[in-house]
DNA sequence: ACCTTCGGGACACCCCGTTTAT
DNA sequence: ATAAACGGGGTGTCCCGAAGGT
């Protein structure tokens, strides 16, 4: 499924490839997209979650740990997630305008996503080292849209180079949020990344 | 086709609904992917030239014109756009992993659209109004894929919300691009719409 | 099938007077030809040796049984087998040029009605009943080869009559066959049949 | 359509080998099977009987320019002709259940081909080199469906082999047509080549 | 009770022989 | 005389239910 999409995924392949039988299947999930739907949350949830939300809940500056985050994204980036993307991004692209019990699914991992992302901005905010008048909510947004983004570019182009792209542009982004004394304290001549 | 996908989009369905005749179609093409080929091509390549080269050769400060080209994007972002996504994208998310002749076409089309924005950048840095150390490929495959990234993210939450947050980033990004005397005299206190 | 021959037979048409369904169908064999292949195996291989084996195999004079057999081959010809020819013959013509598969099987089957045929033949000679002086491979290839032109022909011309000629002149070929002796005590003037 | 018989011949296919276009068919012929019956009328009878007609109108015994004919046939035997067969009679088993003009045009040259034969049968028994208990009728059914049946064979086998021991068949079964003067004077012992 | 084989049609893409505008 | 258009039907595959074995 990784390869052709939900729809264009033939359930005898799945099954055939899995050592599944259709009873078996059928038993327990009763459609094509009861077993999509235990996907999403059974697997993507937990692989999109373990990913971000713990280096987040831990203490110290969130800024330092997304840029962490995002170096593991980089050396991650296998050949299959070059070549197929990121899979929640791929359904969500797909089955997103075609069933809606998939698109609400996918937002609600989307959302924990990024709010756990916004959540970390605020407590940053709090703790001082993120500046004030940053939408924390929009700033997770803009994160993961540029993250998924860059997988898209990755996969069309086969290569990680606009992954990395992206998420070096990220990389500045997120030095910009950091309050200002902190920026001075940068030079803006290092930021020549982008 | 716009709805359902490619794979998944029924040729009888395509032919039906465009009051065109198998015969028709099988005239011309000869098969449901040259037909694809043929969209990209046709249709998807001058949609998407046509919204970016004009502005980015017309003389003038490049990154005021991709700011102009953005608010249009925002613009004509109704409600197809919102509930399907960039067709572009959609097409490359989907199609690159599964047939090679889709992916390159695509990339084609995304190459020209890049190298347009690479082009106006590089004449920004000649004139001076764009800080010299920045990468001007790296630039055009940030912007593209920060915009496909927000199209998707838009298509997935049925709302312009996610799209308008990806431009809004974009401009930032696009106000940090240019040269430091520029940057001095747009003070930052009204870059916080991160 | 046994009407416009196996390219030209539609799968639906077949399965609707067997009163099968497609699913059913493409459960035990994958693809048109290969319940093709399945009907040489199963079907065409039982008839024709059913027919011819036992006979050639039981005690006696080989030569009066293969009479025996092609006086039961006259009076099986009821109308299908007038009109629509032998069938393994009608695959073996339409299918040997265009399908290996076909091919090979329809020659197994052949191979092995000439075989049984030509055993007899030996046996025959063994004891004494056959002239020494034939090749008996040759033989059953004549034989075989000359019923299937008869059946080609009776087709055509929807009529038993050519099947009979053929007939005839193989039986007076069998006669042709017996030691001189035998061929002595047979006075030349009963063979004007042909 | 030597290749794939006559129904699994697509239009487009004939058309495009013999660079004509489909506006020219339908200008001259109306319908595929019209294009048929001219080929059954235009090519294959000249081809039957110039082969046959002119030697067996030539004076002499007409059995020994039936064994040049047959030999003629065996040197004739090309590739072609061993991988497709007669064209003739391929044309005659596909098309004699499906379509009656395809029948009648088929078996009326098949009819005159005997006809040429029985003639010269005729001819010879009238000459005294023929015997006279022979139906010459029959003798031609029966030579041109060993014909037919020998060259079903090798195209099935895909070797001359079995196209030859039908000849020689029918070779020993001429000598047996001559009067028993003759006959007598081939000692049988020369005849076992079958 | 659990699972598997088998069966059921609807529909996929494609190609066919043919006819209509040009 | 041609290119374009026409739909009906070709095989094969899809997702799913139902009968039956263990």
């Amino acid at each position: 499924m990784v390869h052709y999409g939900f729809q264009a995924s033939s359930l005898d392949r799945i099954l055939r490839s899995a050592g599944v039988t259709k009873g078996a299947l059928y038993h327990h999930f009763g459609s094509k997209l009861e077993l999509g739907y235990a996907v999403v949350e059974e697997v993507l949830r937990p692989a999109v979650l373990g990913k971000w939300a713990p280096p987040l809940l831990r203490p110290g500056n969130p800024l330092d740990a997304i840029k962490q985050i995002l170096q593991q994204v980089i050396t991650d980036a296998d050949d299959d997630a070059l070549r197929y993307g990121s899979p929640l991004n791929n359904l969500a692209q797909e089955m997103s305008p075609v069933d809606e019990g998939f698109r609400t699914r996918i937002q609600g991992v989307l959302q924990e996503w990024r709010d756990a992302i916004a959540a970390a901005v605020r407590r940053g905010q709090a703790e001082g080292v993120v500046r004030r008048n940053v939408d924390a909510g929009k700033a997770a947004i803009f994160i993961t849209a540029v993250l998924e983004g860059g997988y898209g570019a990755a996969k069309g182009a086969r290569a990680v180079g606009p992954l990395k792209v992206c998420v070096e542009g990220l990389v500045y982004y997120l030095e910009a949020l950091r309050p200002r004394v902190y920026f001075r304290g940068t030079p803006a001549a290092d930021m020549e990344l982008v």
